[in-house]
DNA sequence: TAAAAATTTTACCAAGTGGTAAAACTATGA
DNA sequence: TCATAGTTTTACCACTTGGTAAAATTTTTA
């Protein structure tokens, strides 16, 4: 099923034409870029969609998200987003792609060996709470698709997000060696940091529920940085 | 719906009779309790039924659960299961109610005076994490229910989880005018707390590829209470 | 302008969903 | 032993789901 989704996915060779001519143009001055009112519109649409799709899928989960339900919202016809996603799984990918992408992008900074450790933690957890602020719905789909065993997107998980943890616990051992940080555990550390992030996105419901409004406020978050970023240095002793 | 459901519910008196024979039986030794054959397979398939329903909820959500698919587990008839839980949403709620009892019983520990702090803190922390690591399923379902914004359970929360959670805090905000322990922000404290235990059990399909283990072992369990014990009490300079 | 490519619409479908109604069966108390 | 309450089975249904096939339409290219 996954391999028959993923050929019906080429079924639109739409991008293809689009970095022929992007290549044309770099060999011979061809024409102003191909961004025709059709492609516009298109990257557009595409990117509507996926608007409206992480915040469904996060809302609802995976099942509970009809893509006619994802189609409505956005004002097409079902059959129209099944041609721009070739199926409700790939659509859900492409969703799980663009979260782990922001994350990939933003958290590649632990490693920096100019700064120090403490001045890395703080960054390190300022950049996964602003995502959980700014992108609240693309951390609550990653987290339900976890929950629930990572049936469908474990295996990008594996490639892509496991090495990135190996990577920051490395680190975290390589500063204990150092003594630059006390000698706590350094994956649970990590799962430590991941977790109470995590969680302003995941369960803000909660929160809110017990703070009393109706959404976390700039307040809240900065409360939250700073109980945080202070529970990991005590936990450090920088 | 809800208000359907409900009186659906009540299609089957089968408590009623049984409890009206307790009182008779308090009141002056009718005979011995009425543990007929056929109220012991009740309440055993009652359990069996909501036991493979919690673990199928967490591991395919709400809607991604279809109460055939349950009964199948169980090994009974789709309508046999409706017989005993009136709809799919009585159930998911049963299974919830279940895990909210289990969390008002184990983490009613805080306000106890005769203890310090530093204990009591130990001693939540302990009781979560065993919550995680004995019954994750429920977890899972709570997590799923509170991040997709509690559209099913949420009156419960409010009237059941919430003021315990404000209890908490009252809490740790008596023992910061006691100067018992540090001036932190309670709430965030409360959060962060409960974000760390919790994902014991949410993130642990996460936590296991990271530590390429097929399950988190009694070793884990321990590191992860060390570390969170120590990170908490550290913050509150204890 | 005509052919080709990209997009949208129309029509359809098999499979599965939660749930109802009622008949058939079984254990239990009087 | 028999009426009854409790339980299970049989049969059914309206509705939604993800997905396909192909015709119709629009835009772009040659």
């Amino acid at each position: 099923m996954t391999e028959k989704n993923r050929i019906d996915s080429k079924k639109r060779v739409a991008k293809k034409p689009l970095s022929e001519e992007v290549t044309a143009e770099e060999v011979g001055f061809v024409k102003a870029r191909n961004n025709s009112k059709r492609e516009i519109s298109r990257d557009k649409l595409e990117a509507d969609i996926l608007q409206h799709a992480v915040k469904m899928f996060a809302e609802c989960g995976y099942e509970g998200t009809s893509i006619a339900s994802i189609a409505a919202q956005v004002g097409v016809s079902k059959q129209n987003l099944l041609y721009y996603f070739g199926s409700k799984q790939i659509l859900y990918q492409r969703v799980l792609d663009d979260v782990l992408d922001t994350w990939l992008d933003r958290m590649n900074s632990l490693a920096d060996e100019t700064q120090e450790p403490k001045d890395l933690l703080r960054s390190y957890i300022q950049a996964k709470l602003r995502f959980s602020r700014e992108q609240p719905w693309g951390s609550r789909v990653y987290a339900m698709e976890v929950i629930g065993g990572a049936k469908i997107y474990g295996e990008e998980i594996r490639k892509k997000i496991i090495p990135l943890l190996r990577k920051d616990i490395a680190t975290f051992e390589q500063w204990i060696r150092q003594g630059k940080i006390a000698d706590v555990n350094p994956t649970h550390l990590l799962f430590a940091i991941w977790a109470m992030t995590q969680s302003y996105a995941d369960f803000s419901t909660q929160m809110t529920l017990v703070l009393n409004q109706k959404k976390l406020s700039a307040n809240d978050f900065e409360a939250a940085e700073k109980l945080i970023v202070d529970m990991v240095l005590a936990t450090v002793c920088i």
